[in-house]
This record gives structure tokens, C-alpha cells and sequence, in this order.
DNA sequence: AGCGCGTGCTAGTTCGTTTTAGCACCGTGA
DNA sequence: TCACGGTGCTAAAACGAACTAGCACGCGCT
């Protein structure tokens, strides 16, 4: 077993031309160097015959890039939606002709130095920087000898590079606008509010959010009913505050930060023997797996992390491009907003008597 | 920006030795090759100075081996569990030494193809090709040059290199023993059965559990009170099959084949004003991130994806060292299956009257 | 004085490719 | 007859590290 690969070198002796002759050809620049098309045949049959293919290392070495990327994130797999971006940037990267390196740091800003210099080590074209968590941190240094980009990370101040981030401030637009465009009024809010301080989480999505909530219900001339910062969005939170919510009478609507949340209000809701959406609509962020399979469907703002990891992986060859082309001009930056697109399902219902 | 990289040619300069004596001293072979104490130091310390980070390009292009993996899989994100894989893949490489390229097939050969390719061509040491579906399928070619493990993939027929598959058969067995032990007898099964050949899908899960099951029941005179091939394992099935149980009069247990059939099943149950587990058991299979939300926990057999990633990558990075060390030997083979531990929660419940 | 030997280091080749500079040949026009 | 220009190719130098073979030097011994 373990065939040798075949070199370059055995494919112009096939051919019976000298090494470089045999590269001119199989890259292209055969005719431009005036290499005959008898020879180029020649050249083109050998390496067919022998199944060559360019080593990539050495090629890497030679040329100084290696036509690959980095993906290094704090989690890759605590959630699903990080596989998903990982598999938006594979399918952009692969498109663009990259393969790509995934770490995975665990928050840890050492083992984040050691991966990121391991990745520099090998060469890597550029780097993507992921967090799940889309908080202010601070940058790594050695993110300026490389082309980067950060990806669900909202920085501080500017980071002179390309930032892809979902546009929350939208997406907590949209779902107000959902409930409020049926008609429903009383809205009461579980996992940040009432107010635009109330939030408790580190996450700068539940800022934005609840920003976007407030913004279309005043234009209303609305409020929040009511509003519970929770610092751990998981069901059985949301069911403790849905239940707190119920016990004083049936709601309207209910906005969750998230599905999580979402699930337990629902097993609130439901055990008291109350119909979503008839007796109270829900609305939701997040799009996870679980909310397509809630009965009824939960309406939500889907977090759209595969597009994500594909627009970051397209920005970062855009900017390795960009480097090789003009390498003295400062590169491409700025803040991508990606939409976060509502899913419609069956958790809201018009309020009778309106429109 | 972009400051050069500093080569080992800058670090023997600045110490004032050959180039080839830095290399053999910072490869750890200077002592060995009568380097002086001083002159070591120097060029250490001229190498600690200038920041000096060997080009792993280079040196994989000389050595021929890059300290990098390929993980290759149909589907990367199509599930929370690949992601786990991968996590534990990446978790073991990096203890090792080893970085990993993570490629995406989406079940397509030619991609396949195209991927192993690139990832032979950018001199991989080795390759995890994995699966999300647990069947039969073919090898592809090639995979006998380069060390490779099979992850979660059954071959028929013997690959000649080492596979790692969840142990499903025991898993069938430990679900049943649950129930059985509970004193429940009145057994339910949701997804496959009742009889052996009662399979829809071509997953080989579907057989080991429903053979795991089918042996420890019969094992104490027991056999499935019903059972119902599925092939769309997803919630809305489970609700239908468990609605339709419970027409015909309450169950005293329900296995579920996965757990998004169970949380219809929950919903089925729940719908009829019955409590789990005081009115109807259920178990389940996958201890996906949904189980342990779902009111009451739900108790379910864990697939260890995590754990499966990471034997994976241990297995392939033996194969690795192995292979350096003895180039002719057959190299380690085999089916390690990796145990699939039960998360006990609180949907069992042992019959009153029984112990 | 000459030989052998241990010590401490280095020159030079290799890995597989890209790329630049330029060689050898032929026909043509002066 | 010779410079000149075009044609078709190749030699050789990178890229950065690893590693083999072996050089120079000094010391002790005969």
C-alpha cells in the first residue's frame, strides 16, 4: 500500500521535458511562455497517465500561501447554530477553492493564543474569529500580520476589520411589529425588561432586542405589560415567569428572548389548560430545532447562523484577495449586519375584533 | 503590519551560528550532536529574543508529515451530535499535537472525492471520515494510503482499519432492562418493532436497539405489547403513533427510537390529561439537548458523540505513530464500540405493587 | 614529526514546486 | 558573413527547515 505520490519532476521525465517546462504548462502558462502545443500535450498526457497532483505543502511553501483558512470559535458545539456557521464558512470556503482549519478554544484565551499561533505556524491565508456568545471582548493580538475576520463578535470601539454580527436591533423590531400588526396590545416580555435597563445577561443580543421591542411599541403609543430580566435563558425559567405571568390573569401575547424560554412557557401555558394562540400568542428568537417541533409551530426570529458563517468566510477571502492585489492599501472593515428573517409558524393569532 | 516571520536562518544569524546548528538545537538534538552548552544558550536565547516559531509548511514539506488530521463528513451541522464530534475530535487532536481540517460532504461522492483529494494533496497524516447515519455504505478508494479511522459508520465487510460505532445493541438492552426492571410489562414501542423485520429506515441503530430490546424482554417472557416502524423520526410521527396507542386504552410504557419521537409522544400523553410518568412510562434514545428540557426529564440512552470524536481521533493518531514506527506492519483494525451510557430522568416509573 | 582521535561545529543536499533569467538554435536581412 | 530577432525550451535559485557527511582544530601518544 501507500503508493508514493507522483512528483512533478517523474511527469516531465514521462513527458520527456525539463521540470519547470512540465509546471509552466500544468499551470497555465504554457502558451503564454511559448511552449509548444506538442509539447504541452505531452506534458498534459503525462500527468493524466500518472494521476499527478501538485502537493499542496510544497506549493504552500513556495508561494507563501496555502489556501487555507482558520475557523477558531470559543464552542464549536455547545449549540447547534455553531455547527452551522462552521458549515456556512466550509461551503463558502470550498466554493473560493479554501479548505479550513476549525479550533475550538473553550473561552480559554490561552489555549485561544496557542491555537491561533498554531494556525499562523501552518500558514493559514486568514482567520475567522467566532464566539457564540456576541459580547464585548478584547482582540487577540497577531490578528493584524494575518487577514481576519470576527464573527458574532461585537467588539469594542473599532477593530479595523470585518465584524459579522445578526442584526438584533431588527429582528427585536420584528417581532414586536408581528404582535403588534395582530392587534394584540397587552404584551408581556420574559427574558429581558420592561425597561431598557432590565437586562441580565452578558449578551449584547438581548440589548438590541429589547431596544427593538421597546422602539416599535412606543411607536404605538405601547409598553411592555409587564417584563422579567432572566439571566439564564432556559425553559424552566421561562415556565416559573410564565406561570408568575398567568397567575394574575391571561395575557395576550408573550415575547421570549429565546425558544428555550419559549418551551417552558409553553408547558406553563398549557397546563393551565390554555390554547396558544388562542387564549395567548407567543413569539420567540432564535429558530432553534426544538421550535419547529412545538405544538402549535413557534413564530420566531430566526438567528441565521449558517448565512452568517458563509458571509464570513466570503469577507475573508474578499480581504486575502484584496491583500495580494493592493498589499499596502488597509483592507476591507466595517460592521455586516445579517438579517435575522421571521419565521412564521402558528403562535399568533389576530386579535378578534381587529385587523 | 504584517511584519515578516522570523526563520530559523535570522535566529542562527542573531547567535552567531550555522543555521543547521540552531536547527539541531532547537530540535532538541544538540546535545546529542556535541553542541556546547554555550553555544545552545546563545541560540536559544537568540531564538526566545526574535520570537521564533518553526514554519510548519516547511518542515511538513521536508519531513512529510504536517501534524494535521482530516475529519470528513456527510453532514457537519445537521445535527447538535456532529458538532459534538467534532468537539471531541478536535478536543484529542489538539492534545495530541495534531490540528484538524473538517470537510463537509453532504452525502455527495463526488465531493468526497474532491475533499479527500484536497486533503491528501495538503499532506493530511490522517483521516476521520464520519457519518451522521450509521449505515452500510462503500469506501472510497484511497483511504489505504493514508492512515484513516471510520466514525459512526458500519462497512460491510471488514475496512481493515479501525471503526468506532456507538454501542446500540447494549443500548437496546440497558432502554428495555429500565423498564422491565420497573416492573412494567405492558411495553409500547414507537419507531420500529414489533417484530425484528419491523424497520423502516436504513439505519443500522433502528436494528441493534430493536434487537437489544426484543432480547431482554423475551429474556423475561415478555414481548412488545405493539410496535410501529417509522422512517421520519421526528415529532409529529410520535404524537400520531402514540395518539393511536392511546385510543385503544392507556399504556403502561412507551420506548420511543429517538427523542424527537418522544417529545411527540409527551405532547400525545399530555393532550389527554395523563401524567408521565404516574399514567405512562417513556424512554428514549439520543439524549439530544431536548430531553432534558422536556417536563418531566425525559430518560433516554445517551449517544456519546463527544466521547465517539474523541476515541476517533486517539485511534487515528495511533494509527499514525504506529504506522512512523513500523511502515510495514498491517497497522491496529477493529470495531471499538463506544458504550451508550442511560441518563435516568423522571419519565420511568416503577408499578406500584411491584418493586 | 606524524598519526589518530575526540570535540564542536558547518556546508550542502533534500523535500516539490514556482519563477526568472537566459541559452541554443534557426531563419532573415544587410 | 554576421548581427538580429524570434522560437522553444531549460537551468538554477528561491521557499524554510531537517539532516547527513564531514571539516578543522587541538591534544596525546609514539
Amino acid at each position: 500500500m501507500a503508493r508514493k505520490r507522483v512528483t512533478l519532476a517523474q511527469v516531465a521525465a514521462e513527458a520527456e521535458v525539463a521540470v519547470s517546462t512540465a509546471s509552466l504548462v500544468l499551470s497555465g502558462r504554457g502558451t503564454d511562455m511559448r511552449i509548444s502545443e506538442k509539447a504541452q500535450a505531452r506534458v498534459r498526457d503525462a500527468a493524466a497517465r500518472l494521476g499527478y497532483r501538485p502537493n499542496a505543502v510544497s506549493v504552500g511553501l513556495r508561494k507563501g500561501s496555502t489556501s487555507t483558512l482558520a475557523f477558531v470559535s470559543d464552542s464549536v458545539a455547545s449549540s447547534r447554530l455553531a455547527g452551522e456557521m462552521i458549515k456556512g464558512a466550509i461551503e463558502a470556503a470550498r466554493d473560493r477553492g479554501y479548505m479550513v482549519f476549525v479550533g475550538e478554544t473553550g473561552g480559554n484565551v490561552t489555549l485561544e493564543r496557542q491555537l491561533l499561533d498554531a494556525m499562523v505556524d501552518r500558514q493559514v491565508d486568514g482567520i475567522i474569529l467566532a464566539s457564540m456568545l456576541t459580547h464585548g471582548r478584547s482582540l487577540p493580538t497577531g490578528l493584524d500580520s494575518t487577514p481576519a475576520v470576527l464573527l458574532n463578535i461585537s467588539i469594542d470601539g473599532d477593530p479595523g476589520i470585518p465584524v459579522v454580527v445578526p442584526d438584533e436591533l431588527q429582528a427585536g423590531r420584528d417581532a414586536a411589529t408581528a404582535l403588534v400588526s395582530a392587534g394584540l396590545t397587552d404584551i408581556h416580555l420574559i427574558g429581558a425588561g420592561p425597561g431598557l435597563r432590565d437586562v441580565r445577561t452578558i449578551s449584547t443580543a438581548a440589548h438590541l432586542r429589547l431596544q427593538g421591542i421597546l422602539e416599535v411599541l412606543s411607536a404605538h403609543g405601547l409598553a411592555p405589560a409587564s417584563g422579567r430580566a432572566i439571566n439564564q435563558w432556559l425553559p424552566p425559567e421561562g415556565f416559573r415567569a410564565a406561570d408568575a405571568i398567568l397567575a394574575s390573569g391571561t395575557p395576550e401575547a408573550i415575547v421570549c428572548f429565546n425558544d428555550r424560554l419559549a418551551m417552558g412557557v409553553y408547558q406553563a401555558i398549557q397546563s393551565r389548560g390554555l390554547s396558544i394562540p388562542d387564549d395567548v400568542s407567543v413569539v420567540s428568537f432564535d429558530d432553534s430545532s426544538i421550535a419547529a417541533w412545538m405544538r402549535p409551530g413557534l413564530t420566531t426570529v430566526a438567528l441565521p447562523h449558517r448565512v452568517m458563517g458563509k458571509r464570513a468566510a466570503d469577507l475573508l477571502v474578499d480581504a486575502i484577495e484584496h491583500d495580494r492585489a493592493h498589499p499596502d492599501e488597509p483592507g476591507p472593515t466595517g460592521v455586516h449586519l445579517v438579517p435575522m428573517p421571521l419565521r412564521e409558524r402558528d403562535s399568533i393569532r389576530a386579535r378578534p375584533g381587529r385587523d
